[in-house]
RNA sequence: GGGCCGGUAGCUCAGUGGAAGAGCACCUGACUUUUAAUCAGGGUGUCGCGGGUUCGAAUCCCGCCCGGCUCACCA
């Protein structure tokens, strides 16, 4: 800490031991006020308000004008911002002393009046007012804000006090989970809790985090996924479950991964991923509609409309006209042959590439960048899903799809795999692979699920949303970091 | 993990070998309708950390830490 700083705070304490000498509580238990800031300006506003009707606000000083006899400071609390104007002769001259040893950042409760300045600015006239809570640190500067970034991250309450497009973005994610939840109660689904912590991390693709229990002397895993548990649930009964919670994946950190992130699945009975996607499409676009107000969301330079539908064109013909690779034709060829094909094209590949990875390559590689509206990516070969069920007339491909846009998946949905001995054999493949490739991120065979499809899961449509990547949509966010209040960093 | 860029006052930033700076914030004083209040005065610093080169280093070199972007990996 420097010495400036020291001084500053040092300043503050001798502030707050003066209080406490005059028989003042710096920091009181509650204040009861009557209005917020908004509350006071729409009952000033609409005109109703008895002129003499006294107001109580409270907030945070976050601009602090002295002029002799008289004080003008800003008062912001959750709602917004509200002036209150001190007048020495009206408070009398002992309580504004007080006024004069406020400063920026501390948190005071005014009462009076309300009026209009001279220059037209809603203004509480006080009568009374109370500290409620000494700042003992300097805040960031008013005009350019809080624009260090690891600072922003580390201390994101800087953030949120300094910056108003941070509060407009963590409103807007909050408001995108309550328009989520809205829409799926309204259909009926139920929101579920399952299990964090695992005996076996399935459900995806990923890299799990380990720990251990230390009374049953265990390890288990941190879920990278909520699937497994929510099909166990419609095996249970419940028609249409959801869960929106965090999951963690032991992997890389970028602009657009968290270890920690945020999903939405849910679970329909008696729907495929045809009706899924129809669900989705309505989804998104009424919960922009209610956060943002429309379903055309500017991003970055470009203008997304989320309104349905969305464009849908298969996995094959997307891989086709961007690369010129019929994985199909390939495939039939077996593995080896769309390694080989893939290689030609000039791509690095090596041999611990499982099928699975092949695929991820090439979607990455050619399809990806080319999906900038909101576009449904769909039939997925069988090796890339273990979890989905293929289609009725052709068993190499899964009815699967994944929603793009700007380049970026933001949800992946199937109709999920019900029959019981196909499930198995197609846990003894990823095994399988977990061997022959070393790839640590297939599927592990797990038995508890199987047991549960042999008690019989009717026809599901399951559905995974990376809800931090929906915010950043709507936000025009291009880091994940800027839509989640607290990012993981490295230990400073 | 690789590449590129960055870290100077509480905050936002100048400063590329020769006396550490500006604006805001802060402190002192003036000011009873201000609002990026104004006016007069005051600089409060481990130049990310540790070595090295040099008469002299914020500046040049080496190593490390943290962050941003990007590539790899993933969602």
């Amino acid at each position: 800490m420097g010495k400036r700083l020291e001084i500053i705070t040092q300043q503050r304490l001798e502030k707050v031991r003066k209080l406490r000498e005059r028989g003042i509580d710096p920091y009181p238990n509650a204040y009861h006020r009557t209005h917020t800031a908004q509350e006071a300006r729409s009952l000033f506003e609409s005109g109703e308000a008895d002129p003499a009707s006294q107001v109580s606000i409270a907030g945070r000083v976050t601009a602090l004008r002295h002029m002799g006899k008289a004080t003008f400071l800003d008062l912001r609390d959750g709602s917004g911002k509200i002036q209150a104007y001190f007048n020495k002769t009206q408070i009398g001259p002992e309580r504004h002393e007080l006024v004069k040893d406020l400063d920026l950042g501390d948190f005071v409760g005014v009462q009076g009046v309300l009026f209009k300045t001279h220059t037209g600015e809603m203004t509480v006239n006080v009568s009374d007012f109370t500290i409620l809570a000494k700042s003992l640190e300097p805040l960031p500067e008013k005009w350019h804000g809080l624009v260090d970034v690891e600072k922003r991250y580390r201390q994101r309450y800087l953030d949120l006090i300094s910056n108003q497009s941070a509060r407009d973005t963590f409103l807007a994610r909050s408001r995108t989970i309550s328009a989520i939840r809205r829409f799926l109660d309204g259909r009926g689904f139920i929101e579920v809790e399952t299990p964090v912590l695992q005996q076996m991390a399935g459900g995806a693709r990923a890299r799990p985090f380990t720990t251990h229990h230390q009374a049953l002397d265990e390890d288990f895993y941190l879920r990278i996924a909520t699937e497994l548990y929510l099909k166990r649930l419609i095996v249970g009964g419940f028609d249409k479950v959801y869960e929106i919670g965090r999951i963690f994946r032991n992997e890389g950190i970028s602009t657009k991964h968290n270890p920690e992130f945020t999903t939405l699945e849910s679970y329909e009975a008696y729907a495929d991923y045809n009706d899924v996607m129809r669900m989705l499409e309505e989804m998104v676009a009424q919960t922009a509609q209610s956060v943002l107000g429309t379903t055309k969301v500017s991003y970055g330079d470009l203008t997304l409309d989320f309104a349905p539908p969305w464009k849908r064109i298969t996995l094959r013909d997307a891989v086709l006209q961007t690369s010129g690779i019929d994985f199909e034709v390939s495939l039939k060829a077996g593995p080896e042959s769309l390694r080989r094909v893939m290689q030609e094209k000039g791509l690095q590949l090596d041999d611990t590439m499982s099928p699975a990875y092949l695929f991820d390559k090439l979607v990455s590689t050619y399809v990806e960048p080319t999906l900038i509206q909101p576009t449904f990516l769909i039939d997925y070969p069988v090796e890339t899903t273990p979890l989905a069920k293929t289609k009725s007339d052709n068993k190499a491909i899964v009815e699967r799809f994944e929603a793009f846009a700007v380049g970026m998946e933001f949800a992946n949905a199937f109709t999920e795999l019900n029959d019981p001995e196909e499930q198995a054999a197609r846990f003894t493949i990823q095994e399988e692979w977990r061997k022959q490739f070393g790839d640590e991120e297939a599927e592990q065979y797990q038995e508890d699920f199987i047991q549960a499809m042999e008690y019989g899961m009717p026809p599901t449509g399951g559905l995974g949303v990376g809800i931090d990547r929906l915010v950043m949509l709507f936000t025009n966010q291009q880091s994940i970091r800027e839509v989640i209040l607290f990012p993981q960093l490295k230990t400073a």
